[in-house]
DNA sequence: AAATATACTTACTAATAAGTAAGATGATGT
DNA sequence: ACATCATCTTACTTATTAGTAAGTATATTT
């Protein structure tokens, strides 16, 4: 695959992350990138096709770190810190959550780019419920909600504590993952 | 005070918690109220001014609200179940809150918005966090965490709730504010 | 009655956006 | 040597955006 189609990719993923999907265009990626606008709508004729496409790697990236855990026989524990990880480093780097920065112009995507966005969140949700489901009942989590309900307590969690951690300095983004991580012990 | 001026307000809050602050156009307020472009901007000369406006509103309810609930000697309960009604009340008019829609595009706002946000989300957290201290002093309260820290996770899931809710459906909101609820009991 | 302020409209400008059609360049295959 | 393909650039169009300058109508004040 073209080395110039991974970089729009990742570079529109950044863009979407720090600034949001309508606020980004494909200016901005030519110029980065040293080519012209023309060039990026060779690889994503429209702009809803590299949207759907940023997606779409997403959601291969998870299945493929999903994967990977499974065949190094990550137990429940080892897998939610793998997975809360993701959101220290998106936090490091000041960046938000795909789900977190495109969930609040979900009114503005098209039909391709929302469907997309819908089911990569119905799977980050349902892992984390699996997860939460097989923990219980190895009895290595403890918790009394019904594991979809926490599975959606927690992964809000995540997902607002980036967006409100870039409004409020002095905020303990560590913390925040330590204390959801204590609540599950028994 | 002006009766367009208070309908430019109200409707760009909506538009802002419906498509975002940079989907939205002074088109849409114009095309809406029936009046020209022009005439907005006679209101308010920026879109920047508009969005600054738009939080200083929603700060000066924030605060009567509170000072209301002071008059009527809320207990720490009764304040905190009529902040969760606030989000209640925009799951179902499936909108989200102005912090979780403006905090996503917080690196393209202007200095002075971006201030307004700040300001509006650390009352809004700060208070949070002050009724969950003086409730878990009088054992209204239980929880292991910091007050703080709890303000965090509490918003936080309130928040990015709104959020997932529009993306997944088959959604209980109401369990999920439940489930702040228990986990606040003694 | 004249002046002034309020609340707009008309008619624009300048910038930026997404998107396209046609052509240039260079590598690869036949 | 020739054709083909991928990867762009050049040069655009069309639509939309925020924003403005100047004018109009109506009500209020002096």
């Amino acid at each position: 695959m073209s080395v110039t189609r991974e970089k729009i990719i990742e570079l529109g993923e950044n863009l979407i992350r720090t600034k949001g999907y309508n606020a980004f265009s494909y200016q901005d990626i030519s110029t980065e990138l040293g080519i012209k606008n023309a060039a990026v709508h060779y690889y994503f004729p429209s702009k809803e096709n590299l949207g759907t496409s940023i997606i779409k790697t997403n959601i291969q990236r998870f299945e493929e770190m999903i994967d990977n855990m499974h065949s190094r026989k990550f137990d429940e524990w080892q897998q939610l810190e793998t997975f809360i990880k993701i959101y220290i480093k998106s936090h490091r780097e000041q960046k938000l959550c795909l789900v977190g920065s495109l969930g609040p112009d979900i009114n503005t995507l098209s039909n391709t780019t929302k469907a997309e966005l819908v089911k990569m969140t119905e799977i980050i949700h349902h892992w984390l419920a699996g997860i939460l489901t097989s923990g219980k009942m190895n009895n290595i989590f403890s918790f009394n909600d019904e594991p979809q309900n926490k599975a959606t307590l927690i992964f809000s969690c995540l997902v607002a504590s980036l967006q409100l951690s870039r409004i409020i300095d002095k905020f303990d983004y560590k913390a925040v993952c330590q204390s959801i991580i204590e609540d599950l012990k028994p």
